[in-house]
DNA sequence: TTGTATGCGTTATCAG
DNA sequence: CTGATAACGCATACAA
């Protein structure tokens, strides 16, 4: 049995396929009895439009290509699901493509990849429209940024600034010598995220504020073993100061503020008391943990990304939008 | 300025959108001199064929649909990576669909979505072949599983009876009581794996054909908030013991291995002395933290799925296959 | 070996 | 308001 096409719904229905197509498409008015008689004509044959012949016949094909950083944290599955959810409120499908590295992105940037085709692009977390310029790929579709900032396109985007300013204020009340410790992202020129840059700007400025200072910076990449390595290190060299405790560290991520919680378990010392740790993420472990940390509202984010593209697949044509969310911290034991 | 049509680059080549369609298809023999000038007609336009006209002219649209569980485990990385690449070879792009929950599955369900429109399926790790059937929706597309085994379509799966029969052979010949953890996934009825439950089976006949038998079992969901719950549980339980310590846990799954190497640190516990820890995966951390653990082929379970999926696709009509690969065992420091 | 015509499932245009 | 009919970009029988 072959899917039934718009042909057979008019059929069926005793229309032509144009009047289908027109309630399909919520087009201009239809008779609302004749409306009726389409509707149910469908629900009959069980008929869903085909993507690929709508987006062929100039219509849309109701699809968005979500381009983002491997998959690997919790914070991307919460993007999603906030994306997912304005999308299917306004019936669209989602494609994600992994950027797995570079030569997948290469790939996805060939026009003839779906990824390329759908009706409109989101990018999480990079900023790739300059790749898109350079390779005069000018992208038909709406783009949106999320996760990341821009001025020539929409975006919807954490304030890291203010994440690394609360993170900063809040450290500076706590007592003992400070340290902190940051991700290294600069895989690749094209994969480079400024988020963590803009959480340790921030977080200085706030320092400054307070007439206070890092006693010490580290550097790990976003991986469980770097964050306990660099959670050793650090902690050795507190330990070998004459009076190294008590400490106050902001770990800009949980994933490392976790690895200081364990490695601070290891050595006997007291969390909130020896050692204060900050992180960054709120991370569904955190609040089991007891760790005090930053959260953010990324789901909202997504929903506002998704927003942002359907109001651009609707025809807005207005100048680049960018709507900033913030992070709030969250008090908990750890410090 | 619009992107180049087969129309275009027929005039272009001074040919008909027949012999251009046939070089892009490697049809019937087309003169190689005719083939050269398409060639480069294709080059100077830098045309690329439209997918869904593909689709729509009954064609292929050279799109594999991989419907996954949320990516948050380097696994589906790895995964992934396999099959890009086989796929990639072959001139098939990929669009992921990461599992999030039901109502996502419902929709990728609903025919009109792009998972469903594409030219072949992989399904990782759940068995969805059986929620197809039930609704009736008759896959017209090639299905592949891969890290789960079905009888009723090919599949590229990881023995992991032989992962447990490995780990179990290895644990009754260490000495001290033996324990067990395993990873809950029951989320829904829909959503079930039966690796873990292989993994206990195997282990399990190999302890008893040593005539060896396990302490206690425990069993933790996939995260680190639970792995460390259990963990600590564990090393509770065998504490409390008159004579514990030395003890051997299997735990089924890396991440509960690596929460138990944390716990025992903690504890002062000697590993590979007091406490002996196999894991299963080896999952990137597991080499520099010195983790015994069973190594998984996983690129090449991927690629091997691609590639029973491709012959499909190319036409082959068989029985179901089934590729089945065995992990291995790696000893290092943690037993 | 190659060009032409037809069809794929929809949307959009245009008469009625 | 609605029914034909022409695109859309491509594959493919069919004819040459």
């Amino acid at each position: 049995m072959k899917t039934p096409t718009i042909q057979d719904v008019a059929q069926h229905a005793g229309v032509g396929v144009g009047t289908v197509s027109r309630v399909l498409n919520n087009h201009t008015a239809v008779k609302p009895a004749t409306r009726e008689t389409v509707l149910k004509a469908i629900a009959d044959l069980n008929y869903t439009p085909n993507p690929h012949a709508r987006r062929i016949a100039g219509g849309k094909s109701y699809t968005i290509s979500v381009l983002l950083p491997v998959l690997t944290t919790e914070f991307y599955a919460r993007l999603l699901n906030g994306l997912e959810n304005a999308f299917q409120e306004a019936r669209y499908d989602l494609a994600i493509f992994p950027l797995l590295d570079r030569s997948r992105l290469e790939r996805y940037l060939a026009s003839h990849t779906l990824a390329y085709q759908a009706d409109g692009l989101v990018m999480a977390t990079y900023n790739l429209t300059k790749v898109f310029h350079e390779r005069r790929l000018q992208t038909r579709q709406p783009t949106v940024l999320v996760d990341a900032y821009t001025d020539d396109s929409d975006c919807s985007y954490m304030d890291n600034l203010t994440g690394g300013t609360l993170a900063g204020a809040y450290a500076a009340t706590l007592p003992g010598t400070l340290y902190a410790v940051w991700v290294e992202t600069e895989l690749d020129q094209l994969f480079t995220t400024r988020v963590f840059e803009e959480r340790r700007t921030g977080f200085h400025a706030a320092l400054e504020q307070a007439g206070r200072r890092v006693e010490a910076e580290y550097t790990a990449s976003f991986d469980t073993l770097a964050a306990r390595n660099t959670a050793t290190a650090l902690l050795d060299d507190v330990a070998a100061k004459a009076n190294g405790f008590p400490c106050t560290v902001f770990a800009s991520a949980d994933l490392l503020a976790g690895a200081l919680m364990d490695e601070a378990r290891v050595r006997g010392l007291t969390l909130g008391q020896d050692v204060r740790i900050i992180g960054f993420d709120d991370q569904p472990w955190a609040a089991a943990r007891g760790l005090t940390t930053l959260h953010q509202p990324v789901e909202a984010m997504g929903y506002e990304a998704a927003q942002l593209l359907l109001s651009r697949l609707g025809g807005y044509r207005g100048p680049p939008r960018a709507s900033r969310f913030e992070p709030h911290l969250i008090v908990r034991d750890s410090s």
